[in-house]
RNA sequence: GGAUACUUAGCUCAGUUGGGAGAGCGUUUCCUUCACACGGAAGAGGUCGUAGGUUCGAUCCCUAUAGUAUCCACCA
């Protein structure tokens, strides 16, 4: 028997040991039609947060939704190494141990970092368990298990000889924090105010001087040049002389390019070509030298005399201040400019000459936007993301995949001791002890990109492989398109030859209830555990998989959390009557008779299945906004408050062979909602199918609800409707007559249709009424108020003064009129009736016809 | 500087091929009736940002415009 109340911890407690123990996830039945999806490997350095709830619940919806539907479902679990995250991570947890992270040497740093990969695995774990996923722990990897770590090697070996892979020196983005180089996309470009420095550059052998305007004073050690542009009348004659660096006093030339704009700034720009990425070029162009002038960690160098071993910021300040003194200092402007910050470390990113592995873009791009084209295409959800995708192919520059780290797959590549000769292999040398391994390690995001196949073992073309890739969908929030999805389909592409994914459904973020983006340093981020606590995980998963659109960002707000949660209490309950109602009455099996069908029996039956189809239609286009909302409709007006308190009346008073029909209509709706609510809060739904009388041992082995095929009679879908709708007539005029609801007043009913006892029954049982007669319609009361329908009329016999009748009939008369206009308009119109659908127009006929006749009976109800 | 999304009831948001505006919360009145007070019943509340256009008909399509948010961008 259930609780009264639903309790979300009794409905979890023990729930998914018992799944993973009876490998409910990981069967997988190979007569079937496979479908597959492998999980966006959480980072192993942090706790779940909302969103990572939001992805794997929409993964699990999917997964169990097409399990029940009949096919062979693999979710594939796994975690990423998330190079940069994790070692700063690990550091800082050995710092804090008092450990001297200085003289760490390699194999001692990777010992403590598998350790703290084991503890956070854990961790995870506990979390998906938490959530309640659907996943099949036996197919689980990690990005630098065994197997990936194969794959890395071969595929950094396969592009380094088709050319793809190459390793040069040139302006990167360096972190000098986490000291390592990063990808463009790992620099986050942000707006902040700064100084722009106007500095006089004297020129040699004349009075003039030129002025320049930086915002990096502290790279001006490593000037090499001044550029002009060649039509610039203003500075022609200087092309070729002489400025003096009024940081070191050294003279730098003159030289014309047409890069410098003319009009931006003072239209004279110094060349750093170490320190720039266009200064670079422009160096490369003139065969320039390229000194540096700062250090790894942004600290000056020799280069940078007086100032040696300063922060890039304090020798600037000092610089200034120096510039100043010799009178050079022009001005200082405030100027908003993009500043870029490492995604890691926040601090800011210092632009450097460094020699690093490289992978060339645009041959991969090139295929990735046929790919677009054609018909074998990754299909986005929403489609507008497409074009996102599209648009930063179409503007790749090659991606640097080396890190100066420690953890992650080390770059397959030696250098001969003596020679410096490059090897590249996936297996190490013969001769090892003649080589030294290249030191650095690749990209996260490199391995991350072969997620989708190498997790299914590609390499070896296993089983897994060949029957459940291309995988079928993507889950993922829109913030990782570039960095992940778009990989994933560049490297799929270019290795296996198909895609990775057959449609991407790519989802927002979790907002704080002010709209704020959710993070540590704002202190606004919601522990789901904690909510979890308080109201359940279902609740939870409802409420983040149902309220949003694809793609939008949701709000984290409590109330709606609150709401989810009476949802399912309402469920509870609902099934927590039927089956108390079934325990006086002996059913004799399941199956309905549809000859004993009750006018609404017929009704809820069509109305299911119109939910049913409703549903299915929304779940295909993965829109679980409309899907729940359809089924949150169905449960609420159609199942509870309608048929679910008319039904009363039947197993109370019916015949005793409709009652028990009636009862296993009950119960196949009930059953139903359970099944259709189960890939949404599966926890509850496992609790409340394990109550009903017949069921498998689990809900995770059932199958999704079918049409229910039946014969239903026309004419008891419109007694159900009269039903309804009189119920929802008389409690109004009631409650507006301030009349109290059990003033048992008399019933007349006329219909043109046959009306069975039944409708009398439930009527007087749920609007608390005296007598009810069926009549001709010339045999009513004419004293009565009528409610007027288009197959029928009710007459509820009430006094009422004629002053009351017209008021009310007046009233009534408005609306009916505005209806009846409107049709008029649309039907007088002639250009209407040419172009419109003709069932439109049917329709509209039809409607003002019905309410011309309910117009007619009104008037002749006006008190003379 | 480009691009995208958003603007609908007091608040937070839905609204699927253009054909009578919806939900949750809040709010008003009534009901502790035998599934549920985490409830039930009945209401109130919106010129669908603004201005044009297309159309028989526009919250929906097009153009412009205002505000908000996000992403992209090497201009010193």
């Amino acid at each position: 028997m259930l609780d009264k109340r639903y309790d979300h911890k009794q409905v979890e407690e023990g729930r998914y040991d018992k799944w993973l123990k009876e490998g409910y996830f990981s069967m997988h039945d190979l007569t079937k039609t496979p479908f597959s999806l492998v999980i966006p490997p959480p980072n192993i350095t942090g706790k779940l947060h909302l969103g990572h709830a939001w992805n794997t619940t929409l993964q699990d919806i999917i997964a169990r939704y097409k399990k029940m539907k009949g096919y062979d479902v693999l979710w594939l679990p796994g975690m990423d190494h998330a190079g940069i995250a994790t070692q700063a991570r690990v550091m800082a947890e050995l710092r804090k141990q008092g450990i001297d992270t200085k003289n760490l040497t390699r194999e001692q740093f990777l010992k403590y970092a598998w350790e703290h990969k084991d503890t956070f695995t854990k961790t995870i774990h506990e979390q998906w368990k938490m959530m309640g996923l659907a996943l099949d722990y036996s197919h689980e990897r990690f990005t630098l298990d065994e197997g990936l770590s194969k794959a890395v090697n071969e595929v950094f070996v396969r592009y380094y000889n088709e050319g793809l892979i190459y390793k040069d020196k040139r302006i990167i983005n360096w972190d000098p924090v986490q000291m390592t180089a990063l990808s463009n996309i790992e620099v986050i470009h942000k707006d902040e105010e700064g100084d722009f420095f106007y500095f006089a550059y004297p020129i040699v052998g004349s009075e003039d001087k030129l002025i320049i305007a930086t915002t990096r004073p502290e790279t001006m050690f490593a000037d090499v040049a001044i550029v002009v542009n060649p039509k610039d009348e203003r500075y022609k004659k200087y092309i070729g002389m002489k400025a003096i660096n009024p940081a070191n006093d050294e003279p730098l030339i003159i030289i014309a390019d047409d890069y410098v704009d003319k009009d931006f700034g003072t239209g004279v720009m110094k060349c750093t070509p170490a320190h720039d990425p266009n200064d670079f070029l422009i160096g490369q162009k003139y065969h320039l030298p390229m000194p540096e002038c700062m250090n790894k960690d942004a600290t000056m160098n020799e280069l940078a005399k007086g100032y040696v071993g300063l922060d890039r910021y304090v020798c600037r300040a000092k610089l200034v201040e120096a510039i100043k003194n010799k009178g050079l200092l022009v001005k200082i402007e405030k100027i908003v400019h993009a500043v870029g910050h490492s995604e890691r470390s926040d601090t800011v990113v210092e632009p450097m000459l460094s020699s690093q592995w490289f992978v060339k873009m645009k041959p991969l791009a090139k295929k990735a936007l046929e790919m677009s084209k054609s018909k074998e295409h990754v299909e986005f959800i929403p489609a507008r993301f497409e074009q996102v995708f599209i648009r930063w192919m179409e503007n790749l520059e090659d991606w640097c995949i080396s890190r100066q780290l420690w953890w992650g797959h080390q770059i397959p590549a030696y250098y001969h001791k003596v020679s410096g000769e490059l090897l590249v292999s996936s297996t190490p040398p013969k001769d090892i002890e003649n080589y030294e391994r290249d030191k650095d390690v690749l990209d996260t995001w490199f391995s991350s990109a072969l997620w989708p196949f190498a997790t299914l073992n590609w390499l070896e073309d296993s089983k897994d492989y060949q029957r459940y890739f291309p995988t079928d969908v993507l889950v993922t929030a829109y913030d990782i398109i570039f960095f992940w999805v778009s990989r994933m389909i560049m490297q799929s592409l270019s290795l296996t030859d198909k895609i990775p994914f057959k449609r991407v459904l790519i989802h927002g973020l979790v907002r704080d209830e002010h709209g704020k983006k959710m993070s540590k340093s704002a202190g606004n981020g919601v522990d789901p555990i904690e909510v979890i606590d308080k109201y359940g995980v279902d609740a939870l998963r409802y409420f983040l998989t149902t309220i949003s659109t694809p793609g939008q960002d949701i709000r984290y707000s409590e109330e709606k959390i609150v709401a989810s949660s009476n949802y399912l209490n309402k469920i509870w309950n609902a099934t927590r009557y039927v089956l108390t109602s079934l325990e006086d009455i002996k059913l004799d099996g399941l199956n309905i008779d549809e000859n004993l069908l009750t006018s609404i029996d017929s009704l809820i039956i069509l109305r299911f299945n119109k939910t049913l189809k409703e549903v299915e239609d929304a779940m295909e286009r993965y829109d679980f906004n409309m899907a729940s909302t359809h089924l949150y409709n169905f449960v609420y007006d159609d199942f509870c408050s309608s048929y679910l308190e008319a039904s009363k009346t039947i197993l109370r008073k019916g015949e005793e062979k409709v009652k028990i029909n009636t009862a296993k209509v009950l119960l196949k709706m009930v059953t139903n909602i359970i099944k259709m609510i189960y890939p949404y809060t599966p926890f509850i739904a496992e609790t409340l199918y394990l109550s009903l009388p017949s069921h498998l041992a689990s809900i995770n082995l059932e199958t999704y609800p079918e049409e229910i095929s039946m014969k239903l009679d026309k004419n008891l879908i419109k007694e159900a409707n009269l039903i309804y709708s009189s119920i929802f007539a008389i409690r109004s005029f009631k409650a507006e007559q301030k009349l109290r609801p059990h003033d048992a007043l008399n019933l007349e009913i006329a219909a043109k249709f046959d009306v069975s006892p039944y409708a009398s029954l439930i009527l007087k049982d749920l609007l608390h009424l005296g007598e009810i007669n069926v009549l001709n319609e010339d045999k009513l009361d004419p004293s009565g108020k009528n409610f007027i329908f288009s197959e029928a009329k009710i007459n509820l016999i009430v006094k009422q003064d004629d002053e009351e009748i017209t008021t009310e009939i007046n009233k009534q008369l408005e609306t009916i009129e505005k209806e009846i206009l409107r049709s008029k308009k649309m039907l007088d119109n002639p250009s209407f009736l040419a172009k419109a659908p003709k069932a439109l127009i049917e329709k509209e006929k039809e409607k003002l016809a019905a309410n011309l006749s309910i117009k007619e009976q009104l008037v002749s109800k006006l008190p003379k």
